[in-house]
DNA sequence: TACTATATTGCAATACGCGCAACACGGAGC
DNA sequence: GCTCCGTGTTGCGCGTATTGCAATATAGTA
């Protein structure tokens, strides 16, 4: 029996709710399934009586939730006084593109210092895509990246702050009378410059596929500040989250084009994996990082 | 964290040795050494101070010791309690051999019987090699079989009855005049009748190699009491448990040799593997089993 | 009767824990 | 001082367990 289980136990007692629970777990409904038969076999009663439509905790179910509640608030308090008590130390390396460094992390960075001096942080930038290659791998234990839409399995995200997906033009004015269709931009004629991959580069895909457009690349770069550098040189429009062209030197060289397509905002926030999140040096990042989310952004 | 990286934990603590404590819970020395690290990782903190010499609880560790015991046992008292209330009920399936069915068994079954009247047995009875594989399938959740020298993983022993390996021999005159050397007899040259497998085939090769003898191999059969029947053909002598001779309708029409060489005693007991060893029927069982280990046995 | 909502199961992919064997490190014996 | 032994740790391949996806089963509902 682990603690997990006793905590999707007790989600699922809270919600009486497979598809609901499975959800709040970041769990595949037949994982929360079998998770809750596992237990229900290891204790020889059923905990939860289910007929397809409602589900309701057994009487031993009702017991077992007292259990587990208790079991799971001491275990969490164990964790709490042996880190106090030695108080938190070793090493944690986190992993984020350089606007990140200098848009989002200062002050959580800022706050953990002072909080656990005793741990020795190891700051990392890069591109945005090695980033959840590096968490998954667990070289890096947190990374700042951008949400996938869905997200499963090893990985744990925190969504810190929204931030719109800008569509961007140079000034000049070559390119100024942009093709129109339906008051929006005409992507099928406007010649486009666009990240070979990365989230921002599927959300166009998305909106390209869904309306049957097919786009009129004009190059393709890596990394949003190589965009922006690309837009102002005149290649054509782009994409770019409103956070990265803040903090960008080229931000007064391009303008913002407010008859552009609505795409969804993106979504930054902390990335670790489940493993890692163990990690009591890990897991007092990510708590903070929680208490904080809506965190002041230095633009 | 998992109740039995508690009971884990506990053990090492308990033993203060690497080697002995991996042992006692039936591990390797290397899971044992992870599954401390991965609970230190957990906790933040160092559970033991170890010198590759002494091993000893760090303040850390002595008070998650107290806390890993009361769980432990608050796990095991809630389990039980479940179970007393609703009452132990299913199916328990077991796989023996005829004579386990007539010897080990009836005392065991009689007991289970009366404390779990509401649990339908299911009794299987075959050739011993089959034992290990059905378990291990899952396919039936006990066998009674004999232990193997070293077992590890899913497979969990309990020993029950020590009996030791005879050698037999036809009454006939024929190979009467055993050859002998230093006293025992002449395994080189007295013909053997020998199981194609199994424990007491592997004891004796490896008696052999030893040795560096090679054996005069008159005929292999299967099962400890076709090997009986052989022997008292006289094809041979032979190996058998003493107690697998004591039911045998021919024990009288072969003799016991006393001049033969010394075999580890074989040893019978329960088996499961630790998937179904979680069901509380099964445990049940096993539980009652330990108790009455050194069980009468009915010659 | 068809349709929707929801839990469960088959199956393939994956991750995780395990054992083995090699290694690191310190003491003991010569 | 060097080797040998005892003991804990690490690298690595393997097997099992757990997961997610998609298909299925089964009510309740229009």
């Amino acid at each position: 029996m682990d603690i997990r289980h006793l905590e999707i136990f007790l989600t699922l007692a809270e919600l009486r709710h497979f598809g609901r629970a499975s959800q709040a777990c970041n769990l595949s409904p037949s994982a929360l399934t079998r998770t809750i038969q596992r237990l229900e076999e290891e204790l020889g009663q059923p905990l939860f009586i289910r007929d397809n439509r409602r589900v309701a905790l057994s009487a031993v179910g009702e017991r077992f939730r007292a259990y587990a509640r208790r079991t799971v608030q001491e275990w969490h308090a164990m964790r709490g006084t042996l880190q106090r008590e030695g108080d938190l130390s070793g090493t944690l390396s986190i992993y984020a593109s350089v606007t990140a460094v200098y848009s989002l992390l200062p002050r959580l960075l800022e706050a953990f210092r002072s909080a656990y001096r005793e741990v020795q942080l190891e700051l990392r930038t890069g591109v945005a895509e090695q980033a959840v290659a590096l968490v998954q791998s667990g070289e890096i234990d947190l990374a700042v990246a951008a949400l996938p839409d869905r997200y499963r399995g090893q990985l744990q995200f925190l969504p810190i702050i929204n931030t719109p997906l800008l569509f961007i033009a140079p000034l000049q004015n070559d390119i100024t009378d942009l093709p129109l269709r339906d008051g929006t931009i005409d992507l099928s004629r406007a010649p486009l410059v666009v990240p070979q991959r990365g989230l921002s580069r599927r959300r166009l895909d998305q909106w390209l596929k869904e309306r049957r457009i097919t786009p009129n690349i004009s190059s393709e770069v890596s990394g949003n500040e190589a965009l922006i550098a690309m837009v102002r040189l005149g290649c054509g429009i782009g994409i770019v989250p409103e956070l990265v062209l803040a903090r960008s030197p080229f931000r007064e060289e391009v303008r913002i084009l407010d008859t552009a397509p609505d795409l969804d905002p993106y979504v930054v926030g902390l990335c670790s994996n489940k493993r890692n999140l163990q990690r009591p040096v890990v897991q007092a990042f990510w708590q903070l990082a929680v208490e904080r989310s809506g965190v002041k952004v230095d633009l």
